[in-house]
DNA sequence: TATCTGATATAGTAATTCTATAACAGATGG
DNA sequence: CCATCTGTTATAGAATTACTATATCAGATA
């Protein structure tokens, strides 16, 4: 499980963070039963605060990507069963998408391409 | 130039301005030359201050979006010739989505017809 | 000349992010 | 039994960002 953090970059660690195990997930290098290291192992191997890494854990649990557990520590457990919410949040994010992709002319062949890219990109890797 | 911002939201009011003044771009209720309010006015018409109102400006300037000009003001202004720094960008974004979208078994097909479903809806409005 | 424009400077408040330290309950392995 | 690990929680401080409040400036306008 290989984690980069910039330190210079304007997103929060604790997103950054989030973003990667999510990332490591839909590219199958993470599995439902995976454990993650724990807070403490992994905010030394970054350094960063352990909690920093708590946050971006309890934000995964939240958003049902994990179960967090005293005895077996973070365990990977991917919740498909709020897929409307999901659906929605998504729907959000790429209202903005499109909204910037139409404004600097960028067509929907160019974006569904993209997605289709993305797709086979991630199931290769 | 109807604008609505939640000020409980945890979206930082300028990017809500950015992110709604974009979205009227691509709905073509903006259109390139049409003036935006002065930074005073639009401030005092939803009630924030001055500067909070030109953070966005500058930022949409920064991206392409407008130009400011003393003595017009805030002039919609759409810069279409950097497509390659957009694209990156909406990859940056899209990876993000698509990331999600398969960890939460959404299927290629389910955001295509999203996104062919939003370019028809930016069309309409 | 009075009034508008964006731009800029300064300063204060509030919220967020990250760190530091500490302690807790529960589970585990020697 | 005890040391050690787990996530969880509390508290506090530093740093950064977001927002507000005033004020001033140069340039354009009517």
């Amino acid at each position: 499980m290989l984690i980069e953090i910039d330190f210079n970059s304007p997103e929060a660690i604790y997103i950054q963070l989030r973003n990667q195990i999510v990332m490591a997930i839909a590219r199958e290098r993470l599995h439902d039963g995976d454990s993650l290291p724990s807070v403490r192992s992994l905010a030394g191997t970054i350094g960063v605060n352990m909690h920093t890494v708590n946050k971006a854990y309890a934000m995964l649990r939240e958003e049902g990507y994990l179960k967090l557990d005293r005895r077996k520590g973070a365990v990977v457990s991917v919740e498909t069963a709020g897929k409307d919410k999901e659906l929605d949040k998504i729907n959000d994010y790429m209202q903005m998408i499109v909204a910037q992709a139409i404004c600097k002319e960028i067509s929907r062949e160019e974006i569904t391409r993209m997605v289709d890219e993305m797709y086979e990109e991630f199931r290769l890797l």
